[in-house]
DNA sequence: TTCATATTTCCATTATCATGGAATTATGAA
DNA sequence: TTCATAATTCCATGATAATGGAAATATGAA
């Protein structure tokens, strides 16, 4: 959750989610950003904890890129602490964003 | 964003959004999470200042209660970036949680 | 091997955040 | 007013996170 929060590791995520699949080489995402090596290193290694990130070697190079599974899970988690467990504020303006949603479908 | 990133904000948060529109005293959180006031006072202007929380003066008492607009501009914030953003990743695991999320519907 | 390059790790420094007692402010009651 | 209480602000202290150059590690190329 706290993954997201400095702006930098966002910057970095939305990125990767932008890119798709492939990814990014970890120095294509440094220079991308304008953050020197150890610092993209650092944070990287942050969103890779969250398992925000994927990581794939290729040669010297290491791909980085979104784990959408996990994104999705944490906007589940966040909608259903919006929504489905607010039982007294089901009259208020908290509608789901679409269907009510179940926690962790498949 | 990082407004809940932090493990006693959430808390807070949550707490909130399960009371509903009528929210809390500031005291009456402080008591139910074992926060001491500067404390509990700290974190809540954290979510003031995030907009995910309104305060509402009630005689001495100040009741704070879960701001939902917010709470979904921040879900359809990371949906758009997990989906609709990805070009390249609409054939992968990608999918939205039910239909396509429009920024901000009314 | 030897070299060049990609990335990470090390680590000292700096910056930012969190904590909570004490003082302060704000409000209603007596 | 005066008092009691709710909540915030002040502030010193401590904890955690971020930064980035330099050194170390890893991998492919020559």
């Amino acid at each position: 959750m706290s993954a997201l929060a400095h702006e930098k590791r966002l910057e970095i995520f939305r990125l990767l989610v932008k890119r798709g699949p492939d990814g990014f080489a970890a120095g294509v995402i440094a220079e991308k950003l304008g953050l020197p090596a150890a610092t993209l290193s650092f944070h990287i290694k942050e969103l890779d904890r969250a398992g925000l990130v994927a990581a794939r070697q290729d040669g010297r190079f290491i791909h980085y890129s979104a784990n959408f599974a996990v994104m999705r899970a944490l906007i589940g988690f966040l909608t259903d602490n919006c929504c489905s467990l607010a039982e007294s504020a089901r009259a208020t303006n908290c509608s789901p964003l679409t269907q009510p949603v179940r926690r962790k479908r498949a």
